[in-house]
DNA sequence: AAATAGAAATAAAAGGTTTTCGGAAACGTA
DNA sequence: TACGTTTCCGAAAACCTTTTATTTCTATTT
């Protein structure tokens, strides 16, 4: 048996038990027309007594608006995802606007099923939510609903997407590695093939060429892990004896780098500064010293693309890559050089 | 100007292309009835070539249902909340459940108001998602939808609740210890007032009872970071002398432990063995060594915990706190203590 | 007192689908 | 032919709310 709900209660069950008709009921509760004021007071005691609410799908059936907007993450909802995504519920969270979340896990055959339920229920817009900042390939052609896209930008230039400008946070990186008197600063990053290793590369680049200085050594392209960050570390120290800085693609590699740095003996930040991206506080915060990081306001970012979608469902397109600036987080790991550094630890204490 | 969208296309007008009745049509499309196999071909064509999508909101009212869950997370979604997320989402995905998702951010008012407009959406069900294992307030009562908890369980037993079983985690931890011939086994572990410390301090305490030993000291609260596993492992390394191994209560605590016991020069595992708990991978596969962890299977838990919520909209609920079996993921840290132990790396070989 | 303007309340339509029930056609049997 | 059976299709109701058009009521003015 199909679990047979009971009749929930509806506009017609207050309209009797007030005594008045159901629109006058619909006007009294929406605040709308001229209806007079103790009646209203009436209508407003019964919806009260009976508990009613009103029965959304019927208000969207009518209206064609679902005051729903579908989320996309064609990867699994990850590191990236989730700030996003928080930012956009956050978003829509004042009004009356439900997110429905849906996970393609990788697969463009579920990412065109979700789709598809998207559109049958009608939903009023959707935020596609891409697992790195590559280009991926355009849903919105013959799609009646405006679409934004954000971390991950469309390939196709006439859509709204929003992407975060690793360019400049690797320029903002670097210059305070310069500021604060660093000279020989190397660069670890992830692998060849992301955009966002070859952006964070770029933008270094250019933070040396305008102070005039040459990088030490060719950028690593390696893993985003800690552990790519341990072997980077390891050939760096043997093959650049003068380096004062190292600028980390993400909070991982920085992490191993500056583990492997800790055991040659080398001080941080004294000897060698370390910045690292992404300013994911599960490691920025728990390293030794604290790790300076570039962070890319993902949750900003979400926020913003949710406005715009809104935006959009009212008409107002704002099509183009929107850059989002990041911004810096200093903390330990990047202080100054102070000539007489005072030790870092009372090592030898303990037997 | 609202952006009035050009009206889509309704299932009479692929009724008029077909040349039949829209009850034909619904009919043929749902597979239901008796409908000749021709005329169900000439419906079919005309829907693909209208490209019609049903209008979910339409079948929705009729029905009352309306194949929709909502997903309440009262702390922000976090680390547990994600794959129990996930896995609620693969189960619900194969159908056309879609799930909305509501993150009150511990904010009781912001839950309520989430809870209103869910309940004025019709959702079929509800699944809440705690922050910690601890029990939080009910909130069926009173409600016409079947609800079921998920990770951090209700404060009534009536209600139904997936938690993992940290207890038994505990002890798979602590026996695996003693089967690779630990003695002196010592416990770390979170706050005192997180009923996820307290459980597996029981379960430990449990698997040394059966087992004819003593703790090594007492169980250190602290918090669950890696700087509190810092701070623990250079307190028992002063206070434990012959300490064999050490399990932690989260993968944090463990990595700050190896860390520091790297430092002081034990040799991992043979002096010292480490287990964490959560098998949080970012952590877990980054350790030197590799991080053997207690898995508490979240993603089943999600997985299962949208199972039964379908089991309960159908009438078929299973009222309790239903404890979920974790699983012990092996890696190096665990290895037993070879009697020749080689050297665990080359120092030496860098200057 | 009658006329009228304005306010307040109601009746009815609309929105798109599923489902029930009745009707029609086709076919076989007496 | 008359009748029963099967097979297929269509008309219409139902779901619940909002909105438009219309009616009823109240108060003001002539």
């Amino acid at each position: 048996m199909t679990g047979r709900r009971s009749r929930s209660v509806t506009i017609s069950d207050v309209a009797s038990l007030a005594g008045v008709s159901i629109a006058t009921v619909s006007k009294a509760l929406n605040g709308k027309d001229n209806v007079r004021p103790d009646t209203r007071r009436r209508v407003l005691e019964a919806a009260e007594q009976l508990s009613f609410r009103p029965n959304a799908l019927a208000r969207n059936l009518l209206t064609g608006q679902s005051r729903t907007v579908g989320l996309l993450t064609s990867d699994s909802v990850g590191r990236f995802g989730i700030p996003v995504l928080l930012g956009a519920e956050d978003a829509f969270g004042a009004g009356e606007m439900a997110v429905v979340l849906c996970d393609a896990r990788g697969d463009a055959i579920r990412e065109q099923h979700h789709l598809r339920m998207l559109l049958s229920r009608r939903v009023d817009g959707l935020i596609v939510v891409g697992g790195s900042t590559d280009p991926r390939p355009s849903i919105s052609r013959e799609l009646p609903i405006p679409v934004v896209y954000a971390y991950g930008p469309s390939d196709d230039p006439g859509d709204v997407s929003f992407t975060p400008d690793d360019v400049g946070g690797a320029v903002l990186a670097v210059r305070h590695l310069l500021a604060t008197g660093r000279r020989r600063i190397a660069h670890v990053t992830g692998p060849t093939h992301y955009k966002a290793a070859a952006d964070r590369a770029e933008g270094a680049r250019r933070a040396l060429e305008e102070a005039g200085l040459e990088q030490a050594g060719e950028t690593l392209f390696g893993a985003w892990s800690q552990r790519w960050g341990r072997q980077a570390a390891e050939m760096l120290l043997l093959t650049q004896p003068g380096l004062d800085a190292v600028f980390c693609g993400s909070d991982q590699i920085a992490a191993g780098f500056m583990e492997i740095a800790r055991e040659r003996g080398l001080r941080l930040p004294s000897d060698v500064a370390v910045i690292g991206y992404d300013n994911w506080e599960v490691l920025s915060a728990e390293t030794r010293p604290l790790l300076t990081s570039v962070d890319p306001n993902l949750e900003r970012l979400g926020h913003t693309a949710a406005q715009h979608l809104f935006a959009a469902i009212d008409g107002q397109a704002a099509p183009g890559v929107h850059s989002m600036p990041c911004r810096l987080v200093i903390r330990e790991s990047t202080a100054p050089p102070a000539p007489p550094a005072p030790p870092e630890r009372q090592s030898g204490t303990f037997p």
